[in-house]
DNA sequence: AAAACTGTAACAAATTTTATTATATATAGA
DNA sequence: TCTATATATAATAAAATTTGTTACAGTTTT
């Protein structure tokens, strides 16, 4: 997983709903980020894929929503930005003869699954929006 | 953050609920986890500033629980491995002359405290008897 | 005294994340 | 039409983090 990847995109959202009918230049988004455009333009990638943002190449041209920020949700975000929210498992593959060695990732990603739609629960209940506001 | 310090410090701690009498060896339960026993011992170290294990040294030594598995809950794992639950935050500092930039690391850093509350709740009512019973 | 442990620090290897470079393509406007 | 300014994306390099290893000192049992 990216570390920083819901920070950035949301941080590239924050700005497109604040300037909603302008086409913004990846150079631009990444000058208030403070990080390569090209990894910008790789979010911007990703939000493209999930149909929220369109893009314009050429000179003038730029990245905008295509839905208003009220309509996406923190929810929306956190999924496009996490495979699935996870505290982790132990990089090798644990004893298969040992019985909690045997299950131990099926029981932690049972408990991971639970705390998952707890996160989800209260984030669906933000929107882009509200949160952008608060800039 | 270690990623898969969570899901070792439990899994060290669900071995050791389910032989709550006995000292078990770091290398037994590197065994099971399929690591290196230093590794372990560094996680036992943290279960021990937390007071949760004790240690013997020399033959026959190891590690065991000094309080009852229903007295420990999941809660307690996520405080101890954890600093503190986040999506991240994008590496550098964001450009403090955009409005946004100033401030996103304030708002994601509330965002990010309302879902610890969330993910808390969850883990409270899970004790580690509960979680070993499964195995 | 020997064997079997813990405790740590220091270092090395592996992995992941982030940054950079390079190249191709598109568009606006002089 | 030419130039400047954009996006798009792949390939590679650099940096940072995580995991593994080695080494050695100390403890306890037999």
């Amino acid at each position: 997983m990216i570390t920083g990847k819901f920070a950035i995109t949301t941080h590239i959202l924050t700005l497109l709903a604040k300037f909603p009918d302008e086409y913004m230049a990846s150079d631009y988004i990444a000058g208030s980020l403070n990080i390569h455009p090209v990894l910008v333009r790789k979010e911007i990638a990703n939000l493209k894929k999930h149909h929220l943002v369109e893009s314009k190449e050429g000179k003038n041209g730029g990245t905008k929503l295509i839905k208003p920020a009220a309509m996406i949700s923190m929810e929306a975000i956190f999924n496009m930005t996490f495979e699935k929210m996870s505290f982790g498992f132990s990089k090798n593959d644990p004893n298969p003869e040992c019985p909690v060695g045997k299950q131990i990732n099926n029981n932690l990603t049972a408990l991971y699954d639970d705390i998952n739609i707890a996160i989800v629960n209260k984030l669906k209940s933000i929107s882009l929006e509200e949160f952008s506001e608060q800039f």
